[in-house]
DNA sequence: CATTATTCTTGACGATGGTCAAGAAATCAT
DNA sequence: ATGATTTCTTGACCATCGTCAAGAATAATG
């Protein structure tokens, strides 16, 4: 059940079977069902996580509309990192778009296994590396790109999304409103 | 001379002298003088470096023209973090914006520093970790910010930067023309 | 199947910011 | 200081996108 959280570590570090076995156990399998929310806004974000299953989005509420910063599916890293890290409460909430489940490692066990086993310490530097990637990908998809562009991205790379996800979330996603990107697919598919 | 960096590093990690004796060898000061390009653009970025004193960019040239994605300044981490951990080549360009010099480090002697001993691997993933941190308040103040709401921030958080940099730079670093910022400008001082 | 709720599309309009162009102001070099 | 270069300002115009509103299409529910 838990492999698929090991193979990803794999791909970072060489992950001996002893520190795995101590790992391991700190992995908690929460399950939620569509609509549920796993992180309040205003609350500290006091763990990491694997998707195991389903279809989760990252959202907050500004001015009384909801912007939608990233979807996460299986095998995906889950959690507010910044507001992990920070210590900050976070603005977003997790909210579950479908049922499913997730693997859940809390702070005080991954900063206990961060002290007891120099690996996995260069576990972390290399999750933090890799969400430092990311980041910068998201970055600079959002402020280099056209709207048109960032969608012809998205159905490249993400084509499940489209099927399972309402629209108006990936126009979000894609920082547009709704009427634009109705009017983008439009454009697009006149062509 | 090398103290900062220790001062720097003092604030993620308790490091020790024997280790620091080790890492203080590897930085290595280089100098430059106004208009020197620290890091040409098509080129892998294989170290990272603390500002000693000075002022430094970091842009890149999209259709014909420049995007300031970052200034840096005295105390400052001082890299292509981005191109540095993945290997890629990168398309900005680092430049001094005035005479000075900068502590370099290079990859290889991370590297190795991140091997040897691992307090320094936690060092690592500390600057990960703040460098996220970083980005992700850069990306909140790029997307759910007005341009007028940027300058304001900047002009609150970093002064020098207005007293020392070109305006255009500047607005390009806001994400808008020149000529928006000098009306944005126009538009405050006359309420 | 019928009803209700949700999501998507389309049009009209306005606000914002980009581009082009020209001139003013500031800075730099000899 | 003076001429040259760089930087900043201002106006005119245009393109893009957001908002509002209404209706169409689709999905969910009983």
């Amino acid at each position: 059940m838990k492999d698929k959280i090991r193979k990803y570590f794999d791909r970072l570090v060489i992950l001996p079977d002893e520190e795995w076995r101590e790992m391991e156990q700190c992995f908690e399998l929460i399950e939620f069902k569509k609509g549920d929310i796993l992180l309040d806004a205003n609350t500290h974000c006091n763990f990491i996580g694997f998707v195991n299953n389903g279809i989760i989005r990252f959202y907050e509420i500004k001015k009384g509309n909801e912007k939608v910063t990233a979807f996460w599916f299986p095998n995906e890293f889950l959690s507010n990192y910044r507001s992990f890290l920070s210590g900050e409460k976070s603005n977003h909430y997790i909210e579950a778009l479908s049922d499913g489940g997730y693997w859940k490692l809390k702070k005080e066990n991954l900063f206990k296994l961060y002290d007891d086993f120099p690996v996995i310490d260069r576990l972390g530097r290399k999750m933090a590396e890799q969400l430092y990637l990311m980041i910068t990908k998201r970055v600079d998809n959002l402020l280099r790109e056209t709207p048109e562009e960032r969608y012809h991205n998205l159905i490249d790379k993400n084509s499940r999304l489209l099927q399972e996800v309402p629209q108006y979330m990936i126009a979000s996603y894609l920082g547009v409103s709704a009427e634009t990107l109705s009017r983008i697919k439009k454009r697009i598919h006149t062509k």
